[in-house]
DNA sequence: CCTTAGCACTCTCATCTTGAGAGTGCTAAT
DNA sequence: ATTAGCACTCTCAAGATGAGAGTGCTAAGG
């Protein structure tokens, strides 16, 4: 799919005049506005060429072109070059991670704060977890009866706590015995390795284990924790979405889990550390996602923990700024992950 | 504001009708469809009466008859009666929950879930939180380096966890010994309390204590921990949101931590645990909020750790069923507190 | 052979007109 | 007090119309 230099320039020129304008341009104003030295009549047989090619499309026979889905894919793939993120756009998000402190669930917040403002998008992120969950502490603390709160520390540094309700009351004594020795059996072992421990052990230990088992195997699933968004209202803004039935698939896509769940799974596995991925449209697999991009980043340290974030916003989006942005949050996280992991 | 029988039947009827059909409805109409005894003229008069009321209005001259937010707000304190939920549909959504474990996560995303799904509109869950806080237990875990990842467990079993940068690195024993001690000194003490121990520690113990107040006070702040959502989407599918621009600013109202926090401390402070407040149109106060209505509870237990929980629709909701869920809902989660504390 | 001026043609969109339908308020009769 | 009857008002959907934007094609020029 060979382009001549002065198609790649029209089509570069057309996807731009789109995205800012939301509308579809002629050979003539596209003459006028950018000042080409070249006619509409030349613009106009170019266009023709992209158009058969794929790139471009009439909405109807008199209206101006209008990029297709395999043009912004061109565009993204081709035209567009490597951009970057202003300096001072750099030190102002730096800043604000700064000054966040080091509590993950904030800056879980304030990574999906910050992709939704300055993609004018809607953003999610996802925390941090194992690729591969191993124990590292646990702690037992009673409540007032036969409940029992256990609270799990894995590598990586992920947390998870569940209640435990006992057949009798037991003093926290003996629980924090038990989670002391719990701790030195399981320490840096992995789920399976636990469950091989499984059958020498008493009643009280045995059932913290179960749970123990479950917990990482949850935490290893792709959605295990939580799935943090903002900017969900910024879509709204965007004239593709003056149709609210569009809006509203668009939405509910990025609310349920099952479908995020499906999102992440197809896309996370061929997206490295770093690495950020475009969807187009929807690429044919998301019927709900047909007005909409997505882009998608990872951020961690493979094989100790990792996390998505990423941004949904109209086809019609900013990819370079977009993807610097996703890029760059991406990469102050991964040092988040790294300062909790190595100090 | 008395008005006669026949108009708050009359009234009754309309808001009825208009819940259902989003349609302003005319006195011939009226008549038919719910089967009158009396003539449309004699309806015209009483609707006239009910319009001078200010319960009713006329979108334009000739137009049906609509609810005013007065009208709704007399509907839903006068005329609508206790509602309760289906037999059914409250074992059904107890049987959720039973399968849902013990996970205070689990158990805030599933009271989120079943709100929107019910109501079918936006929903909004804040875990729960002590009105006072009180020390119960803290953890103190070494990461690799410098970092010491704290665990505060506190009354009401909240947890909050945060990240700590020590000077140099210290071992796990000396943590240990260090959370075993402040276990013990801060036992039930509140945050104020636990101020006034400072001065007669070491270096170690009192930067673990900074951080234990801070946390402490966070988690008084009525919007400290995470707020949970769902069924934003919901609210996109009603006609009254058909122009983007209202449902946009809706939405934008929801997603706001700020605003939220506003909405929950004005009208928090005056519900009680179990009781439902209904906010019609904004009640003249949220400019935002002129075209929904909000239904809030509260649950937990006073003086130990509350919630709270909500519903936002349009003006045109089903106030009935909605209310009944969001009290049966909350009554659920009132009964998990309970649990967590005493077993 | 590539480029471009010129032109006839097409299609949308905003604006206007028009008539049916729904609803109202008033008056007079029951 | 209630209601039948009626003249009147206003919206809304359905055509009608014309300006504007854009296209493709043809033929002329470098």
């Amino acid at each position: 799919m060979d382009i001549g230099e002065r198609q790649k320039l029209i089509l570069a020129l057309v996807i731009r005049d789109y995205i800012e304008n939301a509308q579809p341009i002629g050979s003539k104003t596209l003459v006028d506005r950018y000042g080409l030295t070249i006619s509409s009549a030349t613009v106009r047989n170019e266009m023709a060429a992209l158009t058969e090619a794929g790139f471009l499309r009439q909405p109807h026979t008199s209206a101006g072109r209008e990029p297709t889905e395999e043009g912004y894919r061109y565009f993204v793939r081709q035209l567009m070059g490597q951009t970057d993120l202003a300096p001072q756009t750099k030190r102002m998000i730096t800043h604000q991670f700064y000054q966040a402190g080091h509590d993950v669930e904030h800056w879980m917040r304030l990574a999906a704060s910050i992709l939704a403002h300055q993609s004018q998008g809607a953003s999610l992120v996802t925390a941090p977890h194992p690729e591969e969950a191993r124990f590292k502490h646990i702690e037992l603390i009673s409540t007032l009866g036969r409940q029992v709160l256990m609270v799990l520390v894995l590598t990586g540094g992920e947390i998870r706590q569940q209640m435990l309700a006992l057949a009798e009351p037991v003093s926290q004594e003996v629980l924090s015995t038990t989670a002391a020795r719990l701790n030195q059996t399981c320490q840096g072992l992995s789920a399976a390795a636990i469950v091989s421990l499984a059958g020498q052990m008493e009643a009280l230990e045995q059932d913290v284990l179960n749970l123990i088992v479950e917990e990482m195997e949850l935490s290893v699933a792709v959605l295990g924790g939580e799935v943090y968004r903002d900017g969900l209202s910024n879509v709204l803004a965007e004239p593709e979405f003056a149709e609210v039935e569009l809006a509203r698939r668009a939405l509910k896509v990025f609310e349920e889990r099952t479908f995020l769940q499906d999102l992440l799974t197809r896309t996370i596995l061929t997206t490295n550390v770093g690495g950020v991925q475009v969807l187009i449209g929807g690429e044919g697999t998301w019927e709900e996602l047909r007005e909409c991009s997505i882009v998608l980043g990872r951020y961690g340290v493979p094989g100790l923990a990792t996390g998505t974030l990423g941004v949904l916003g109209p086809i019609r989006m900013s990819y370079g700024h977009t993807i610097s942005t996703v890029r760059f949050v991406a990469d102050l996280l991964s040092d988040l992950v790294v300062d909790i992991n190595l100090g």
